[in-house]
RNA sequence: GGCUCGGUAGCUCAGCGGUAGAGCAGGGGACUCAUAAGCCCUUGGUCGCAGGUUCAAAUCCUGCCCGAGUCACCA
């Protein structure tokens, strides 16, 4: 009985490290997703969460000095503020330490050993205990670790581990990607992964006999490799395998994912690993793993090491998280690299939000109040708007990760707002005393711009919570868009309440351009 | 080295077989409701290079040059 609903995820984030605006792009592109699915379907389901095992996460908590449970728990607030100060809506928030992701791990894990997926095998090979990684001979660089932010010694080690049987997915993979050429995005990212499958795939060894700082293996020695516990969160964060039957319920409703968001290192494990696990589980496979694009920062890589990384609390802060949202998801199309760089963060706030769209309501606002007595005049026609379509354009652009046609595409009716002023010269109509024209006109201009806030609401929450509010509408334009985008909605006599100007000029020149 | 992707106006990109496009930046103009914003007009490109296919190529094919990614457990 229950409605299928839209299954969107995140990466879950490794907390080693400090958040990125690299973290708060792939978030911010599934809250557009969550969001906008919210308004133009039912019900979104949006997860997002934290990767918190792995031998990384135990030194930096032995060099902590706490425990590694006592030391993730420690950073967990500031990956979670980072949520709010990108006004994220997710719906549950997953950590590998919950008592629900481990149960599932470990069940998850009986299941594929039950079924001779996963068998015991010996692993020896090149060890580099930073990067937790063993290499290959050929790999190895003056018999050092190849990674280049590395360089440590490596050492032999020769254990028994337990090993997923990869290989024998390989075909199905294979039939998989031939079937479904549009499943992985962009094309490059799908091209890549197919590469590797047709040049065949290995089992791989999913747990660690020497490390304790992860799940155990069941019944065994050792622990299971992060990477194998950290993709089964998508399914164990909705109920997989629950033993409460509500959550039960909820994995039916959600399950396979309809996009899992990724960043594009990470493809690999969510086009390969993760549709032969669910497979060897009896599941099927997500829809879509829509992979982004690195951000380079002044066109340079951003890495700890140069010291260049941005971060997303001081440039929300600058900007306001609205039109950080809107830089990221407007500057490039999405899947592709794109440079991060303050000049252009600018640009855009100056050109397309202060001066297309904050402007328009502000002039919109004040005319409103000079000539109409301060209320939304009776309504009238939509005139030549380009307003035929864009809502089902925006709906299809934005599950696609298509964020910037979408954007594009409200911008059109930005310019056509301020177009049609410039053309009707309402002062003139004033000034004749044609009124009807004149009422025509702002009407016109306060229905569009109702059309803005709900058609941004998604992109911009705040800011189209406050454009609605200035126009003098109830509650919010988090509104279902089958009823809130048709022509005529915006009531005669609605009080419009006129503030401060939506994107004020910026104080500051920029720094150290 | 193999493979993949990209190289189009100063910048960011669209177009992917039928007379070169958008936004921003630059130049000029008319206006005044507005955050000196918006609107109109406009400068600007031998579509990386060389061949080929075609009546017709930025668009297809081949070679080359340049940049990026990837080549198996690198979160």
């Amino acid at each position: 009985m229950s409605q299928r609903a839209f299954y969107v995820t995140t990466p879950i984030y490794y907390v080693s490290g400090n958040p990125h605006i690299g973290h708060a792009y792939t978030t911010v592109a599934a809250d557009v997703m969550a969001r906008t699915t919210r308004c133009t379907h039912e019900t979104a389901h949006f997860l997002t969460g934290t990767d918190e095992h792995g031998q990384k996460i135990a030194e930096n908590a032995r060099n902590a000095g706490l425990e590694p449970q006592a030391f993730v728990d420690s950073l967990i607030p500031r990956w979670k503020s980072l949520l709010d100060a990108y006004q994220i809506t997710n719906d549950d928030f997953i950590r590998t330490t919950d008592e629900r992701h481990e149960r599932g791990v470990q069940r998850a894990f009986e299941i594929l050993r039950e079924r001779g997926d996963i068998y015991p095998g010996k692993y020896e090979g090149w060890y580099c205990t930073n990067d937790e990684t063993f290499w290959p001979e050929s790999k190895l660089i003056d018999g050092r670790c190849p990674n280049p932010e590395c360089r440590r010694e490596v050492k032999w080690l020769s254990e028994q581990d337990w090993f997923f049987r990869l290989s024998a997915y390989n075909e199905r993979l294979l039939a998989h990607f031939k079937a479904h050429p549009q499943w992985v995005r962009p094309q490059r990212v799908y091209n890549e992964m197919l590469a590797i499958l047709e040049s065949g795939l290995e089992d791989i060894s999913i747990t660690r006999a020497t490390l304790s700082w992860g799940i155990p293996v069941p019944g065994g020695e050792g622990v299971i490799y992060v990477w194998f516990d950290a993709l089964l969160n998508y399914i164990t964060a909705i109920g997989w395998e629950s033993p409460d039957t509500a959550q039960r319920a909820l994995f039916e409703r959600l399950w396979p994912a309809n996009v899992h968001l990724i960043g594009k290192e990470i493809a690999r494990f969510h086009t390969i690993i993760w549709p032969a696990v669910l497979w060897g589980l009896g599941l099927a496979e997500p829809t879509s793993v829509i992979a982004n694009g690195w951000l380079t920062f002044n066109d340079e890589k951003m890495s700890k090491s140069k010291g260049n990384v941005v971060d997303p609390f001081e440039i929300a802060q600058r900007f306001t998280s609205d039109a950080v949202r809107y830089f990221l998801l407007r500057e490039a199309p999405f899947g592709q690299d794109f440079n991060f760089s303050e000049e252009a963060v600018v640009r855009r706030y100056q050109a397309d939000l202060g001066n297309d769209l904050g402007n328009l309501l502000n002039r919109t606002l004040t005319m409103v109040e000079k000539y109409c007595d301060g209320r939304v005049p009776a309504p009238a026609d939509a005139a030549n708007l380009p307003i035929a379509g864009l809502a089902g354009r925006v709906a299809a652009s934005v599950p696609a990760c298509n964020f910037r046609d979408a954007l594009e595409d409200i911008w059109q009716l930005v310019t056509a707002l301020n177009k049609m002023i410039d053309e009707s010269k309402p002062w003139e109509l004033k000034k004749r005393g044609e009124t009807a024209a004149l009422n025509a006109c702002m009407y016109r201009l306060c229905e569009g711009l109702r059309w803005l806030a709900v058609l941004l609401h998604p992109f911009m929450p705040a800011k189209s919570q406050e454009m609605w509010r200035q126009l003098g509408f109830a509650q919010t334009p988090a509104q279902p868009w089958a009823d809130a985008l048709r022509w005529g909605v915006a009531a005669e006599g609605t009080h419009v309440s006129k503030g401060a100007p939506l994107f004020p000029h910026l104080e500051t020149a920029v720094e150290g351009a």
